[in-house]
DNA sequence: GATGAATGAGAATTCATTCAT
DNA sequence: TATGAATGAATTCTCATTCAT
């Protein structure tokens, strides 16, 4: 079987297909970022990417399609910063875990209003969850995830359970983020902050 | 300024207004619940209404106009509903008011899936809010407000955390609502309800 | 009832709008005569006919609702006068009186090898006879295929029976005439003619 | 001049050139028989064939290219089988050989509506007529036509006429066969049968 | 000979908005 | 007020053909 990740023993040509698949994903996200995904044309995209209209869909079905690419990498990136912080903290509280954890992803979301928008706007768990529950990039992701539902079975809750409390976490955390960072309501994050943590806290807690 | 709810007093033409206003909006309700906002053209909304397409805009400014209506018209019913349960019900418990309230707003949405769908994708807190805050129409979902809030001051939490903590309940709930209802994940309405109303529990909790 | 031929007593608007048709209609045949259907763009016949892209679709379904008007129409007019010049001859023998007409038809269409080639490619029999059967716009062309079924029904032959003569009688002169005009194959219309005439008088015959 | 027959004296890369012909070609036919041809692309051909886009224009024009030779080709075999039939049917009468021989015909594409669409809608005389006159692979349709053309020449008519006749008679019957079949215009195959043949007796006296 | 990635012109269709009536 | 014909920019998507490998 072929290695995905052997960027190296690539032949020349998928090599250029690598290339212009990336250059098409960087000018979508960009423009997503900047006009949003219903107000940047396709023929936007391509002349951005310097690429000609039918490649576009050489390459993908439609401007959904990048949309779940976009955010599939991109969550991917920020759960294992933050991943690598907890670990990188030596803090062993799982509670503490979790907060330092949601912090930094609030960190950086702050930082990158247009991409929490984005993936706001355009997330699903299904496609969140089983993206980093089932392929074989996101490795790391899917650790994350079995990290925490490990701890939770460790303090009596089932695996099921436990799943639908993470759930509940990251939806209530995107809700406030997204309510508070673009809108600012009810409050900004930094007032919204504290609260949050003591709801995250408490339903932790048995 | 002309008190806007005495019918009666209108003249003839300004009911014919009216009923020109409600007629294009039930149409739209109706195309939107049926097609989703994107796929319903301002064309046949005035076709299904029977009116000009000029028509529409003496009325309203785009079809997003319509939208920000509907949602706060029906919010309004579903919590005067819900409210009117939690009064009927006797029941005197702050926690089990809560929970009662939510679970009407549950029952509600999950036999009319299309409208929990259409809230959902273009709900803002904010919108919300405001609305039953300040416009003159909704006192019955701003008297609800205060009673939340009321209730909460008496347990000790401020009215600005209590209406954070409103706020999260609710931000919360649509989350899963959407989730469970629409998407059926992590799980069905039935399987997250307990989990739910736990979490919300402990969240009113101090 | 609105009579549909009183040009005089319809509004200004009415007016206005089939001059828009008759504008796109034209542009229409004369771009499908000099350059094939499939050949003309949408955008070639709004610009010959002076308006906007939009209207066109407000007129007609698409190019190919354009077709079908034009056949309709054009062998309307070409069966009128065939039948115009029967009338006129003051011959009363059944045989003669149809190649008289076939006779008619060719000449015309020798003339005119585009509309010939358009007609043909895209008539069907049901189209063509059950347009004249049944619209209000046809009644000379209804009382032009009554007239033959009636003769022929004199002549002891079933009404059914008269009508499938006839379609083969079109059908053959049809192929003749489009082959041998626009192919010149197997031989020049001029070298077939007495061939075709001979061969359609066999078939009126018991 | 290379002989195109004797496969065996071929060399290998020959036969493989053949071979990815052949392929292409069949693929082909299936598309334009499943699709149209207008609804065929090349991509769907070469795909299908299992070959490169490249290698389509190897071997062909176009796809029109590949039509005249589906026509050919399909109604050689058609043909043969017919004449087959009249030679075994030891009938020596030629009316009723020419009425066997159209009659195979018809049950041929009555079985097959989707080649009967195909070769109708893109036959032309000459394409037929002189395929079959002058190729050397087909030998033996130019026998049948040779067969009926001497027959004609017996009962006193020219060469030319008879070439003419046998003309009209196949787009005559094309025509019904084309109209009742695909249509069901004037009226089924069935019911058209008894007049056809009735007709071509007819035109085939003197 | 064979490949298939890349091209980009071009087609059909939609639809919010305007404005003369 | 109300109408609805007209607009035309904008968008998506297709596909025959080329050409470097």
């Amino acid at each position: 079987m072929k290695k995905i990740n052997d960027y190296k023993e690539m032949s020349k040509s998928e090599k250029k297909k690598l290339q212009k698949e990336k250059k098409i994903f960087d000018a979508a996200y960009e423009l997503f970022i900047l006009k949003g995904i219903n107000n940047t044309a396709i023929s936007e995209i391509v002349k951005k990417a310097g690429v000609a209209k039918g490649t576009f869909y050489l390459y993908f079905k439609d401007k959904y399609d990048i949309v779940d690419l976009i955010i599939i990498r991109k969550s991917n990136i920020i759960l294992n910063e933050a991943m690598e912080i907890v670990i990188e903290s030596n803090i062993y509280d799982f509670e503490e875990n979790v907060i330092l954890f949601v912090n930094h992803i609030i960190e950086i979301l702050q930082k990158d209003k247009k991409l929490l928008k984005l993936i706001y706007k355009n997330l699903s768990w299904g496609l969140f969850y089983n993206a980093f529950k089932n392929m074989k990039h996101y490795e790391n992701a899917r650790r994350i995830i079995t990290f925490f539902i490990d701890k939770l079975y460790i303090k009596g809750i089932s695996n099921d359970e436990a799943e639908k409390i993470l759930f509940m976490i990251v939806e209530l955390t995107s809700s406030v983020l997204y309510s508070s960072i673009i809108l600012e309501e009810p409050d900004t994050i930094e007032n919204m902050k504290p609260l949050l943590f003591k709801t995250i806290r408490k339903i932790l807690r048995n």
